[in-house]
DNA sequence: TTTCGCCTCAACCCATTGGTGGAGTCCAGA
DNA sequence: TCTGGACTCCACCAATGGGTTGAGGCGAAA
């Protein structure tokens, strides 16, 4: 019988993947690319336009985030679907992603095979994680989250500051900024700071992008 | 007149990308590619089988680093020309790429003129790094070598270890680690142990990848 | 050979950090 | 209203970390 194709949104700002990516899918029979964006704002509008099946999506978009896009396209399409597909960018942004509603998580490195197979499976409605994914997430389902406090001051420590200089830039005291530390040292199962720097760091609770500008 | 296209190879190791490459060069007039790898071993080879006036080459490889593909056809082919495309991995890959003896240097969030223009100009025999790479290349020309050593203890400052661990993982006094540190802070421009692990980080001294395994 | 950089170690000091226990405020939810 | 979590702060102590100076051994290069 002849189908209809699976309306595909290809969203990635590395203008060489999205190419590659168009170029895949493309060949693939069922398959068919009906937009492409380069931002999260470019997403958005091409979303509402294409109103496509399945959005492959980056996670790191300039201009608004690709948990932000999915989070936003959800509020106004609660059934979209989109497969997240990224470097490994740390625990924390699938994490959030999967949160945001993304049904599968692929990793640039995949096959084509992989890439093709996931996007029939998400469109049959099921998800898809892979089992590296899968597994790194049920390690952190084991650890608490970090109160906003918390993570300011791990900010903080990422970026070098001491605790002296981290209660000047909050406003708080240094006892606070210990008692914040103590408690996020615990959260993050690590001993001392430059462990949790590190551990932020892996995990993608701060970036290292984020450390070379000084925050706005 | 009539032309010989430039010959290209392509190296790349994540799929999706190496497409994205062979499906925009190869609609280039001029340019073609003539091979591809996905990974350092597979690059050598080819590299002897299709001897390419170019050779485009991530620094992330499975095998064998790009770094050390470069040095290794350079030992029998000196004048091959590279042009690595990457990710931005830290100054230090830039650095060791280059003194490998790569002659451009891109990111993959280049467009397509850019990366034809480069292969371009690199065939011409000359040079091209991006004025926002050229500046961390300068930036890092102030900066002095660590020696093996402090290299060894900034590693185990990055995984997380007290000076006395250091000590005994490196069967040296503490007071040496600490003579150590002292030195690697100073050249690295930093006060403190956390600020030197995510320094190294940045630079790409050591790889976030590194701290998820334990090493060898 | 002398020089120089690297690696090694020691002793000393003080600043910073992390651990512990306690305490008050505020706010949201049961 | 009561409970609990988050945030704030204090005091005290022990451990760790960083700064300084000085010094011996070793190998490579001048």
């Amino acid at each position: 019988m002849t189908q209809e194709s699976i309306r595909v949104l290809v969203v990635e700002d590395h203008h060489v993947v999205r190419q590659g990516l168009v170029a895949l899918l493309n060949v693939v029979d069922g398959l068919e690319v009906v937009g492409e964006a380069a931002d999260g704002v470019e997403a958005i509008a091409q979303f509402r336009k294409c109103q496509p099946a399945i959005t492959l999506i980056d996670l790191r978009l300039p201009r608004l985030s690709g948990v932000d896009v999915i989070q936003r396209i959800r509020m106004e399409t609660p059934n979209a679907r989109f497969i997240v597909l990224t470097t490994y960018d740390g625990d924390e942004d699938i994490y959030r992603a999967l949160q945001a509603g993304a049904r599968a998580y692929l990793l640039k490195g995949m096959t084509t095979d992989e890439l093709i197979a996931t996007i029939r499976t998400v469109h049959a409605g099921k998800s898809y994680i892979p089992p590296a994914i899968a597994q790194r997430l049920a390690e952190r389902m084991g650890t608490e989250e970090l109160t906003p406090r918390e993570f300011d001051v791990l900010e903080q420590i990422v970026h070098g500051k001491s605790n002296k200089e981290i209660a000047t830039e909050l406003e708080i005291s240094e006892a606070t900024v210990k008692t914040h530390i103590n408690s996020l040292l615990g959260k993050l199962g690590v001993t001392d700071r430059t462990q949790a720097a590190t551990a932020a760091l892996q995990r993608g609770i701060v970036t290292l992008e984020s450390l070379r500008k000084p925050k706005p």
